[in-house]
DNA sequence: CTTGACTCCGTAGTAGCTACAGGCTGTGAA
DNA sequence: TTCACAGCCTGTAGCTACTACGGAGTCAAG
């Protein structure tokens, strides 16, 4: 199959295919007389096993990992344990993280609560206060990408 | 004050003021003789309320609207709570994705619980199969950056 | 006179894509 | 046959919020 039917069956963009490519995580597929990509079933397997693993939160670098296990099926899987656990323990601490956050956002905005101008507000004049608690200055920064 | 000051006295690293400073988060300082930035308390004041801002997952782009407002003091101050209102919004969406994801990575701990070879691992079985759910296949993504 | 700490500027790297530009290839309709 | 249009190719730049260089100037102490 071509990159356009590839990556429709396992739910991605196009680039992506080719971005994983790029990255070592997906074998390079063969070329048609034309120069497209030409895919096998074991390929889209490999594609929905990255795209399972990115789904769960796991790194591009952590997934090559558990490909090279894939690959070596007589390995023990305890390393995989271990690299699910890490992540376990790394979810829950983002989760922490995040509800103190939320926490600190409400407190922030309970200190306007009614529509007043700019410089009698609040929530302007607490974010104004230097940083105060150390924890906060050492804290975690996180993004996410919207989903389109 | 000269950079590494005002740095150490907020908290952050040189290079990010600097950064901070190209990105037009923080007033221009003026200049030594030598060519070295000089910062007054006002600017220390700024960079605290960036960093203020930025301790609570607010990005850039939206501490340059509140670093407006703030210059804007006769302003109403809605759309400052309500910035509030839809970082809370993000942060508790967040939280309740990585919830679910937490959820989804125990239930595949549980998949193996003791030491096998990696072809017999559950935790690679369940991996390998085809993205089935819908809603993970277009989760969100996350990123966070360790604390150095 | 040298060492070391500080500063300058500009650029590149991080993660995981996404989105082009500019150009071929292939297919169905007019 | 010619046209439009979809799909594919490569390569590169952009996104966020920094971080980390390289190579150079500045300044005070020893």
């Amino acid at each position: 199959m071509r990159i356009g039917e590839l990556a429709k069956r396992s739910n991605c963009d196009v680039e992506t295919v080719r971005f994983y490519e790029r990255g070592g995580l997906l074998d390079k597929p063969a070329r048609e007389a034309n120069g497209y990509r030409c895919y096998s079933e074991a390929h889209l397997e490999q594609l929905n096993f990255i795209r399972h693993c990115r789904s769960l939160g796991i790194g591009l670098s952590e997934a090559r990992v558990l490909r090279c296990f894939q690959a070596n099926p007589e390995l023990a899987c305890d390393e995989v344990n271990q690299l699910v656990d890490r992540q376990i323990a790394r979810i829950h601490q983002q989760i922490e993280s995040l509800r103190l956050l939320e926490q600190q956002l409400r407190t922030l905005r309970g200190a306007c609560d009614v529509n007043r101008s700019v410089g009698e507000c609040g929530i302007m004049r607490s974010l104004a206060e230097g940083g105060r608690s150390e924890d906060s200055s050492r804290g975690q920064r996180f993004e996410k990408t919207e989903d389109r």
